[in-house]
DNA sequence: ATAACGTACAACCAAATGGTTGCACAAAGA
DNA sequence: TCTTTGTGCAACCATTTGGTTGTACGTTAT
């Protein structure tokens, strides 16, 4: 899925496709590579489920899915998570390590910086 | 980015080095691969601006750079917000349609889908 | 019916990728 | 000193990738 969203070409079908459902040849006419060539980043896009095609006529409707793009972000704010628990348990280790004796946690709002 | 993203082998580095910063030869040995394998991941990830490298001694100190990947995570919210918005206009054009006649448009005959 | 359009797919090609081994070199240790 | 360890880099190889052209086939228009 990280390899579908690597290549700036597909990052731009997937805008576009966000903004409004449309056609693979309207998507190809977007850009300088041949027909075929759009059609097999739209095919990758497709196979890492990030887009949905749908048919009407002759023409193949393409349209994002937005459940996909949630969870790319959403194991990228695991990532994040896994770093504040890190810093909480550094934290943690500060606390203790001293001979300070006070048991409990004096105020640990430290540096989040996630949004 | 995303590249360097790509590989599940590189994403793995990526946690491991969220969780305690560690050398170059001490990630290698989780590895089947070769140890140049793995510095050449590490390479990537670096160039990436994903992870950051510290000398000491003769080794390098790999540790994650959590900035980049709220960088990471903030684009693919970027995608979401599209979406979000692109929903907010639909909701707008239905309850704007039926009442209302306002033909303010001289010559809305194509009349846009979606945007 | 015939032409034009939209799509899919195969074959092909150059470049990038992910892996290997081997070598060079600095730092630590015997 | 000599050896071992940790690192980086170059050369090489197989596979994948991103692009091309050509072909086939269903749908729409003339």
């Amino acid at each position: 899925m990280f390899h579908a969203l690597a290549t700036s070409t597909r990052r731009d079908i997937l805008r576009r496709t966000i903004e409004r459902e449309q056609s693979v040849s309207t998507l190809a006419s977007e850009y300088e590579m041949s027909f075929a060539a759009v059609q097999k980043h739209v095919a990758v896009l497709e196979a890492a489920n990030l887009i949905v095609k749908r048919a009407e006529g002759r023409e193949r409707l393409v349209r994002a899915n937005p459940e996909m793009i949630a969870r790319a972000r959403a194991l990228l704010a695991r990532y994040e998570e896994l770093w504040r628990s890190r810093i909480a348990r550094l934290d943690d280790l500060l606390a203790e390590a001293p001979s300070t004796g006070a048991s409990d946690r004096t105020d640990n709002t430290n540096t989040e910086q996630g949004d």
